[in-house]
RNA sequence: UGGACUAUGGUGUAAUGGUAGCACAACAGGUUUUGGUUCUGUUUGUCCAGGUUCGAAUCCUGGUAGUCCAA
Protein backbone atom coordinates (compact mmCIF):
# COMPACT_ATOMS: atom_id res chain seq x y z
CA UNK A 1 0.00 0.00 0.00
CA UNK A 2 1.31 3.58 -1.09
CA UNK A 3 -1.41 5.25 0.55
CA UNK A 4 -2.71 6.67 -3.17
CA UNK A 5 -5.79 6.19 -4.86
CA UNK A 6 -4.80 3.18 -6.40
CA UNK A 7 -3.65 0.91 -3.84
CA UNK A 8 -6.37 2.26 -1.62
CA UNK A 9 -8.96 1.23 -3.62
CA UNK A 10 -7.83 -1.99 -4.20
CA UNK A 11 -7.72 -2.64 -0.67
CA UNK A 12 -11.23 -1.54 0.39
CA UNK A 13 -12.12 -3.59 -3.12
CA UNK A 14 -10.55 -6.76 -1.73
CA UNK A 15 -12.21 -6.37 1.70
CA UNK A 16 -15.27 -5.46 0.67
CA UNK A 17 -15.43 -9.33 -1.70
CA UNK A 18 -14.44 -10.82 1.64
CA UNK A 19 -11.20 -11.25 1.79
CA UNK A 20 -9.07 -10.49 5.37
CA UNK A 21 -6.47 -7.98 3.97
CA UNK A 22 -3.15 -7.78 5.52
CA UNK A 23 -1.64 -4.28 4.42
CA UNK A 24 2.39 -4.00 3.98
CA UNK A 25 3.80 -0.49 2.75
CA UNK A 26 7.74 -0.50 2.00
CA UNK A 27 9.65 2.58 3.42
CA UNK A 28 12.14 2.16 0.25
CA UNK A 29 13.53 5.69 -0.51
CA UNK A 30 13.36 8.70 1.46
CA UNK A 31 12.27 11.43 -0.40
CA UNK A 32 12.55 14.49 1.89
CA UNK A 33 9.28 16.46 -0.02
CA UNK A 34 7.45 13.21 0.82
CA UNK A 35 7.54 14.37 4.73
CA UNK A 36 5.70 16.42 7.07
CA UNK A 37 7.33 18.28 9.11
CA UNK A 38 6.72 16.37 12.65
CA UNK A 39 6.83 13.24 11.26
CA UNK A 40 9.60 11.03 10.94
CA UNK A 41 7.80 8.59 8.30
CA UNK A 42 7.27 9.42 4.76
CA UNK A 43 3.43 10.93 4.46
CA UNK A 44 2.76 7.85 2.18
CA UNK A 45 3.66 5.47 4.74
CA UNK A 46 1.46 7.24 7.10
CA UNK A 47 -1.55 7.53 4.38
CA UNK A 48 -1.41 3.78 4.55
CA UNK A 49 -1.31 3.30 7.91
CA UNK A 50 -4.13 5.56 8.73
CA UNK A 51 -6.23 4.08 5.55
CA UNK A 52 -5.62 0.56 7.20
CA UNK A 53 -6.49 1.74 10.69
CA UNK A 54 -9.82 3.09 9.36
CA UNK A 55 -10.48 -0.28 7.51
CA UNK A 56 -9.62 -2.16 10.47
CA UNK A 57 -7.24 -3.82 8.73
CA UNK A 58 -3.43 -5.45 10.10
CA UNK A 59 -0.59 -3.64 8.71
CA UNK A 60 3.00 -3.41 8.44
CA UNK A 61 5.67 -1.02 7.42
CA UNK A 62 8.88 -3.36 5.41
CA UNK A 63 11.32 -0.78 6.12
CA UNK A 64 13.74 -1.71 2.97
CA UNK A 65 15.65 1.26 2.41
CA UNK A 66 19.16 -0.01 2.80
CA UNK A 67 17.83 -2.87 0.33
CA UNK A 68 16.34 -0.86 -2.23
CA UNK A 69 19.57 1.29 -2.57
CA UNK A 70 21.54 -1.85 -2.89
CA UNK A 71 19.64 -3.39 -5.42
CA UNK A 72 17.50 -1.01 -7.78
CA UNK A 73 19.29 2.77 -6.78
CA UNK A 74 22.90 1.04 -7.49
CA UNK A 75 21.14 -0.78 -10.94
CA UNK A 76 19.84 2.82 -11.87
CA UNK A 77 23.62 4.68 -11.55
CA UNK A 78 25.55 1.77 -12.95
CA UNK A 79 23.05 1.76 -15.98
CA UNK A 80 23.71 5.19 -16.73
CA UNK A 81 27.33 4.89 -16.27
CA UNK A 82 27.15 1.66 -18.99
CA UNK A 83 25.98 4.64 -21.34
CA UNK A 84 22.73 2.69 -21.20
CA UNK A 85 19.23 4.16 -19.96
CA UNK A 86 17.50 1.89 -16.54
CA UNK A 87 13.84 1.39 -16.14
CA UNK A 88 13.80 1.21 -12.32
CA UNK A 89 10.36 0.49 -12.09
CA UNK A 90 10.97 -2.84 -14.46
CA UNK A 91 13.31 -4.07 -11.98
CA UNK A 92 11.82 -2.90 -9.01
CA UNK A 93 8.19 -4.83 -9.15
CA UNK A 94 10.13 -8.33 -8.89
CA UNK A 95 13.31 -7.91 -7.62
CA UNK A 96 11.75 -6.20 -5.07
CA UNK A 97 7.96 -5.07 -4.83
CA UNK A 98 6.64 -8.60 -5.13
CA UNK A 99 9.12 -10.49 -3.52
CA UNK A 100 8.89 -8.77 -0.44
CA UNK A 101 5.44 -8.83 -0.62
CA UNK A 102 5.54 -12.43 -0.86
CA UNK A 103 7.81 -12.39 1.63
CA UNK A 104 5.47 -10.87 3.84
CA UNK A 105 2.62 -12.99 2.75
CA UNK A 106 4.33 -15.91 3.86
CA UNK A 107 4.91 -14.56 7.24
CA UNK A 108 1.52 -13.52 7.74
CA UNK A 109 0.13 -16.76 6.57
CA UNK A 110 -1.66 -14.77 3.06
CA UNK A 111 -2.21 -16.86 0.09
CA UNK A 112 -2.52 -14.14 -1.96
CA UNK A 113 -0.80 -10.83 -3.02
CA UNK A 114 -2.63 -7.91 -4.57
CA UNK A 115 -1.70 -4.26 -6.46
CA UNK A 116 -2.94 -1.28 -7.65
CA UNK A 117 -1.30 -1.98 -11.16
CA UNK A 118 -3.66 -1.57 -14.38
CA UNK A 119 -3.28 -5.00 -15.61
CA UNK A 120 -5.11 -8.26 -15.20
CA UNK A 121 -3.80 -12.04 -15.48
CA UNK A 122 -4.65 -14.62 -17.47
CA UNK A 123 -4.43 -18.61 -17.24
CA UNK A 124 -3.98 -20.23 -20.97
CA UNK A 125 -2.09 -23.55 -21.62
CA UNK A 126 -0.81 -23.80 -18.58
CA UNK A 127 1.29 -20.26 -18.14
CA UNK A 128 -0.44 -17.43 -16.38
CA UNK A 129 0.07 -14.49 -18.66
CA UNK A 130 -0.14 -10.65 -17.71
CA UNK A 131 -3.15 -9.15 -19.98
CA UNK A 132 -3.52 -4.83 -19.93
CA UNK A 133 -5.57 -3.03 -18.17
CA UNK A 134 -9.03 -2.03 -19.25
CA UNK A 135 -8.03 1.34 -19.22
CA UNK A 136 -5.95 2.00 -22.27
CA UNK A 137 -4.76 5.11 -19.98
CA UNK A 138 -3.68 3.44 -17.20
CA UNK A 139 -2.73 0.45 -18.60
CA UNK A 140 0.67 -1.04 -16.64
CA UNK A 141 1.08 -4.65 -18.11
CA UNK A 142 4.35 -2.40 -19.91
CA UNK A 143 6.32 -2.63 -16.35
CA UNK A 144 5.60 -6.21 -15.19
CA UNK A 145 7.00 -8.19 -17.79
CA UNK A 146 9.82 -9.39 -15.46
CA UNK A 147 7.52 -11.19 -12.96
CA UNK A 148 8.05 -14.84 -12.84
CA UNK A 149 5.41 -17.51 -13.11
CA UNK A 150 5.50 -18.59 -9.40
CA UNK A 151 4.75 -14.87 -8.26
CA UNK A 152 1.72 -14.36 -10.63
CA UNK A 153 -0.13 -16.97 -9.95
CA UNK A 154 0.25 -15.71 -6.34
CA UNK A 155 -1.12 -12.18 -7.56
CA UNK A 156 -4.00 -10.50 -7.70
CA UNK A 157 -4.79 -6.92 -9.82
CA UNK A 158 -8.18 -5.67 -8.21
CA UNK A 159 -8.38 -2.71 -10.56
CA UNK A 160 -7.60 -4.28 -13.69
CA UNK A 161 -10.64 -4.04 -15.21
CA UNK A 162 -11.58 -0.54 -14.18
CA UNK A 163 -10.33 2.76 -15.56
CA UNK A 164 -8.93 5.38 -13.62
CA UNK A 165 -12.20 7.37 -13.48
CA UNK A 166 -14.21 4.32 -12.13
CA UNK A 167 -11.13 3.98 -9.19
CA UNK A 168 -12.19 7.41 -8.37
CA UNK A 169 -16.07 7.23 -8.16
CA UNK A 170 -15.82 3.64 -6.53
CA UNK A 171 -13.49 5.65 -3.64
CA UNK A 172 -16.05 8.29 -3.38
CA UNK A 173 -18.96 6.27 -3.33
CA UNK A 174 -17.04 4.15 0.13
CA UNK A 175 -16.81 6.85 1.74
CA UNK A 176 -12.81 8.17 0.81
CA UNK A 177 -13.85 11.70 -1.19
CA UNK A 178 -10.81 13.50 -0.32
CA UNK A 179 -8.72 10.79 -1.14
CA UNK A 180 -10.66 10.31 -4.44
CA UNK A 181 -10.17 14.04 -5.55
CA UNK A 182 -6.39 13.43 -4.32
CA UNK A 183 -3.73 14.28 -7.03
CA UNK A 184 -1.87 11.58 -9.00
CA UNK A 185 0.47 9.09 -7.91
CA UNK A 186 1.71 9.76 -4.35
CA UNK A 187 4.14 7.09 -6.28
CA UNK A 188 7.56 6.02 -3.84
CA UNK A 189 9.84 7.05 -6.55
CA UNK A 190 13.22 8.22 -6.00
CA UNK A 191 13.75 10.71 -8.20
CA UNK A 192 12.41 14.00 -7.22
CA UNK A 193 13.58 16.58 -9.82
CA UNK A 194 16.10 15.72 -12.30
CA UNK A 195 17.82 12.32 -12.74
CA UNK A 196 21.03 13.90 -13.56
CA UNK A 197 21.24 15.53 -9.80
CA UNK A 198 20.43 12.67 -8.73
CA UNK A 199 23.56 11.01 -10.26
CA UNK A 200 25.67 13.96 -9.34
CA UNK A 201 24.40 13.32 -5.93
CA UNK A 202 24.67 9.15 -5.58
CA UNK A 203 27.63 8.81 -7.68
CA UNK A 204 29.70 12.28 -6.69
CA UNK A 205 32.99 11.47 -8.71
CA UNK A 206 30.71 11.09 -11.75
CA UNK A 207 32.45 13.99 -13.61
CA UNK A 208 35.79 12.65 -12.57
CA UNK A 209 34.82 9.40 -13.86
CA UNK A 210 33.28 11.17 -17.08
CA UNK A 211 33.73 14.48 -17.80
CA UNK A 212 32.89 16.77 -20.94
CA UNK A 213 33.05 14.88 -24.30
CA UNK A 214 31.92 15.90 -27.93
CA UNK A 215 28.46 15.95 -29.58
CA UNK A 216 29.14 14.23 -33.02
CA UNK A 217 27.60 13.64 -36.11
CA UNK A 218 26.44 10.75 -38.01
CA UNK A 219 29.92 11.48 -39.84
CA UNK A 220 31.81 11.70 -36.41
CA UNK A 221 32.29 15.54 -37.13
CA UNK A 222 32.63 17.42 -33.74
CA UNK A 223 29.55 19.71 -33.66
CA UNK A 224 29.82 20.61 -29.83
CA UNK A 225 30.91 19.68 -26.17
CA UNK A 226 28.51 18.22 -23.83
CA UNK A 227 28.77 17.71 -20.28
CA UNK A 228 29.25 13.14 -20.26
CA UNK A 229 27.47 10.56 -21.78
CA UNK A 230 25.85 9.86 -18.54
CA UNK A 231 23.27 12.30 -18.79
CA UNK A 232 21.93 11.74 -22.32
CA UNK A 233 19.38 9.19 -23.53
CA UNK A 234 18.73 8.25 -26.72
CA UNK A 235 16.21 10.16 -28.26
CA UNK A 236 16.39 13.09 -25.97
CA UNK A 237 15.89 16.37 -27.50
CA UNK A 238 15.70 18.79 -24.80
CA UNK A 239 18.75 19.86 -23.21
CA UNK A 240 21.07 19.48 -25.32
CA UNK A 241 22.31 23.17 -24.84
CA UNK A 242 23.02 23.19 -28.58
CA UNK A 243 21.46 25.25 -30.98
CA UNK A 244 21.58 23.20 -34.93
CA UNK A 245 19.00 25.76 -36.22
CA UNK A 246 16.64 22.50 -36.46
CA UNK A 247 16.03 20.17 -33.69
CA UNK A 248 18.74 17.64 -32.71
CA UNK A 249 18.05 13.94 -31.42
CA UNK A 250 20.60 12.05 -29.02
CA UNK A 251 21.02 9.01 -31.82
CA UNK A 252 24.22 7.25 -29.85
CA UNK A 253 26.29 7.04 -26.87
CA UNK A 254 29.30 6.01 -27.05
CA UNK A 255 31.04 5.56 -23.50
CA UNK A 256 34.17 4.48 -24.22
CA UNK A 257 35.02 7.77 -26.14
CA UNK A 258 32.49 9.46 -23.84
CA UNK A 259 30.73 10.96 -27.20
CA UNK A 260 27.18 11.54 -27.85
CA UNK A 261 26.21 11.41 -31.50
CA UNK A 262 23.21 13.42 -32.83
CA UNK A 263 20.87 13.94 -35.77
CA UNK A 264 17.43 14.43 -37.02
CA UNK A 265 14.35 12.63 -35.81
CA UNK A 266 14.34 10.37 -39.03
CA UNK A 267 17.95 8.72 -37.73
CA UNK A 268 16.33 7.87 -34.67
CA UNK A 269 14.10 5.10 -37.07
CA UNK A 270 14.87 1.61 -37.18
CA UNK A 271 13.26 -1.69 -38.48
CA UNK A 272 15.41 -4.18 -36.72
CA UNK A 273 16.32 -4.38 -32.77
CA UNK A 274 18.48 -6.87 -30.44
CA UNK A 275 16.62 -7.83 -27.55
CA UNK A 276 18.74 -9.31 -24.51
CA UNK A 277 17.85 -10.98 -20.74
CA UNK A 278 14.24 -12.24 -22.23
CA UNK A 279 11.81 -13.63 -19.82
CA UNK A 280 9.06 -15.12 -21.80
CA UNK A 281 6.16 -17.61 -20.58
CA UNK A 282 6.72 -19.49 -23.70
CA UNK A 283 8.75 -18.78 -26.22
CA UNK A 284 7.90 -21.01 -28.65
CA UNK A 285 4.71 -19.56 -28.26
CA UNK A 286 6.71 -15.91 -29.37
CA UNK A 287 8.28 -17.26 -31.99
CA UNK A 288 5.64 -18.41 -33.63
CA UNK A 289 3.19 -15.48 -33.26
CA UNK A 290 1.72 -14.35 -36.18
CA UNK A 291 -0.26 -11.25 -34.06
CA UNK A 292 2.51 -9.94 -32.18
CA UNK A 293 3.54 -6.85 -31.15
CA UNK A 294 6.08 -4.63 -29.58
CA UNK A 295 5.69 -1.90 -27.10
CA UNK A 296 9.68 -0.20 -26.77
CA UNK A 297 8.46 2.32 -23.93
CA UNK A 298 5.52 3.06 -21.82
CA UNK A 299 2.84 5.26 -22.87
CA UNK A 300 3.62 4.05 -26.61
CA UNK A 301 1.79 2.42 -29.16
CA UNK A 302 2.76 -1.58 -29.83
CA UNK A 303 4.25 -1.72 -32.91
CA UNK A 304 3.69 -4.95 -34.89
CA UNK A 305 6.89 -7.27 -35.48
CA UNK A 306 8.45 -10.57 -35.53
CA UNK A 307 11.22 -12.35 -33.87
CA UNK A 308 14.11 -14.52 -34.38
CA UNK A 309 16.31 -16.23 -31.47
CA UNK A 310 20.13 -15.08 -32.26
CA UNK A 311 22.76 -18.09 -31.69
CA UNK A 312 24.10 -15.38 -29.41
CA UNK A 313 21.13 -16.01 -27.00
CA UNK A 314 19.92 -12.51 -28.09
CA UNK A 315 16.45 -11.88 -29.99
CA UNK A 316 16.16 -10.41 -32.84
CA UNK A 317 12.87 -8.21 -33.60
CA UNK A 318 11.88 -6.93 -36.74
CA UNK A 319 8.92 -3.90 -37.00
CA UNK A 320 6.71 -3.72 -39.09
CA UNK A 321 6.82 -0.16 -39.04
CA UNK A 322 9.42 1.83 -38.35
CA UNK A 323 10.07 2.33 -34.70
CA UNK A 324 11.64 5.27 -33.23
CA UNK A 325 14.77 5.92 -31.00
CA UNK A 326 15.78 2.01 -29.81
CA UNK A 327 17.34 2.61 -26.61
CA UNK A 328 19.30 0.12 -24.56
CA UNK A 329 18.37 -0.40 -21.16
CA UNK A 330 14.60 0.21 -21.83
CA UNK A 331 12.56 -2.72 -21.91
CA UNK A 332 10.65 -4.05 -24.63
CA UNK A 333 7.46 -5.88 -24.04
CA UNK A 334 5.54 -8.34 -26.67
CA UNK A 335 1.97 -8.41 -27.03
CA UNK A 336 -0.46 -10.44 -28.59
CA UNK A 337 -3.08 -7.95 -28.63
CA UNK A 338 -3.97 -7.39 -24.94
CA UNK A 339 -1.55 -10.16 -23.42
CA UNK A 340 1.90 -10.17 -22.19
CA UNK A 341 3.88 -12.53 -23.57
CA UNK A 342 6.84 -11.30 -22.61
CA UNK A 343 9.96 -9.27 -22.24
CA UNK A 344 13.74 -8.13 -22.59
CA UNK A 345 15.77 -5.71 -22.26
CA UNK A 346 17.19 -3.42 -25.17
CA UNK A 347 20.46 -4.39 -26.23
CA UNK A 348 23.49 -2.61 -27.69
CA UNK A 349 22.67 -2.05 -30.82
CA UNK A 350 26.37 -2.38 -32.27
CA UNK A 351 27.02 -5.02 -34.97
CA UNK A 352 23.39 -5.16 -35.65
CA UNK A 353 23.52 -4.44 -39.42
CA UNK A 354 25.60 -6.98 -39.82
CA UNK A 355 23.44 -9.58 -37.37
CA UNK A 356 20.32 -8.27 -39.47
CA UNK A 357 21.98 -9.35 -43.10
CA UNK A 358 23.32 -12.71 -41.59
CA UNK A 359 19.66 -13.67 -40.15
CA UNK A 360 17.09 -11.44 -42.33
CA UNK A 361 16.09 -14.76 -44.36
CA UNK A 362 15.20 -16.44 -41.04
CA UNK A 363 12.24 -14.03 -40.96
CA UNK A 364 10.46 -15.55 -44.09
C1' U B 1 51.76 47.69 -42.74
C1' G B 2 48.35 48.47 -47.11
C1' G B 3 43.62 46.91 -49.30
C1' A B 4 38.74 44.50 -49.03
C1' C B 5 34.68 42.68 -46.30
C1' U B 6 31.61 41.84 -41.97
C1' A B 7 29.29 43.33 -37.17
C1' U B 8 21.32 41.93 -35.45
C1' G B 9 18.81 37.82 -28.72
C1' G B 10 22.66 32.31 -26.01
C1' U B 11 23.58 30.34 -31.53
C1' G B 12 22.53 30.75 -36.88
C1' U B 13 19.99 33.98 -39.94
C1' A B 14 15.91 37.79 -42.12
C1' A B 15 14.08 42.89 -42.58
C1' U B 16 13.43 48.46 -51.27
C1' G B 17 15.02 54.34 -44.93
C1' G B 18 8.90 53.08 -42.03
C1' U B 19 6.13 48.29 -35.79
C1' A B 20 13.22 44.11 -35.78
C1' G B 21 10.90 38.43 -37.86
C1' C B 22 12.20 33.09 -38.21
C1' A B 23 14.71 28.55 -36.71
C1' C B 24 17.42 26.39 -32.91
C1' A B 25 18.72 26.90 -27.78
C1' A B 26 16.92 28.36 -22.79
C1' C B 27 12.88 28.85 -19.22
C1' A B 28 7.79 27.71 -17.39
C1' G B 29 3.48 24.75 -17.49
C1' G B 30 0.41 20.35 -19.27
C1' U B 31 0.78 15.05 -20.10
C1' U B 32 3.40 10.62 -17.14
C1' U B 33 4.71 5.23 -11.95
C1' U B 34 11.67 5.02 -15.67
C1' G B 35 14.57 7.92 -19.05
C1' G B 36 13.04 10.22 -23.35
C1' U B 37 9.25 11.93 -26.74
C1' U B 38 5.08 15.33 -27.50
C1' C B 39 1.76 19.69 -26.64
C1' U B 40 1.04 24.89 -24.84
C1' G B 41 3.18 29.35 -23.34
C1' U B 42 7.31 32.91 -22.14
C1' U B 43 11.95 35.62 -22.04
C1' U B 44 16.14 37.76 -24.44
C1' G B 45 18.89 41.46 -29.77
C1' U B 46 20.45 45.89 -34.03
C1' C B 47 29.13 46.58 -31.47
C1' C B 48 30.40 51.90 -29.64
C1' A B 49 30.32 57.50 -30.49
C1' G B 50 28.64 61.18 -33.56
C1' G B 51 25.92 62.88 -38.06
C1' U B 52 21.95 63.04 -42.22
C1' U B 53 16.46 62.33 -41.96
C1' C B 54 9.71 63.41 -39.98
C1' G B 55 11.83 58.52 -39.24
C1' A B 56 18.20 54.65 -39.25
C1' A B 57 19.60 47.67 -38.24
C1' U B 58 19.71 49.94 -43.11
C1' C B 59 22.82 56.11 -45.45
C1' C B 60 27.59 59.12 -43.89
C1' U B 61 32.12 59.87 -40.52
C1' G B 62 35.19 58.06 -36.73
C1' G B 63 36.28 54.13 -33.24
C1' U B 64 36.45 48.99 -31.76
C1' A B 65 36.39 43.75 -32.95
C1' G B 66 36.68 39.81 -36.36
C1' U B 67 37.56 37.54 -41.36
C1' C B 68 40.06 37.49 -46.06
C1' C B 69 43.77 39.21 -49.70
C1' A B 70 48.49 41.48 -50.43
C1' A B 71 53.43 42.15 -48.09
Amino acid sequence: MSGGIDSSAACIMLQEQGYEVVGVTMRTWDVASHFTPGNDQPNEVIEAQELAARLGIEHHVADVRTEFRQVIVQYFIDEYMRGRTPNPCVMCNPLFKERILCEWADRCNCAWIATGHYCQLKDLNGYRYILTGDDPLKDQSYFLWKLPQEILRRMMFPLGGMTKASVRDYLASKGFEAKARGGESMEICFIEKDYREFLKEHCPDIDERIGPGWFVDSKGLKLGQHKGFAYYTIGQRKGLEIALGKPAYVLKINPAKNTVMLGDADQLKTYYMLVEDYNVASLEELLNCKELSVRIRYRSRSIPCRVILLDSGQLLVRFEQEASAITPGQSAVFYEGNRVLGGGFIASQQAIKKIVAENEAKFL
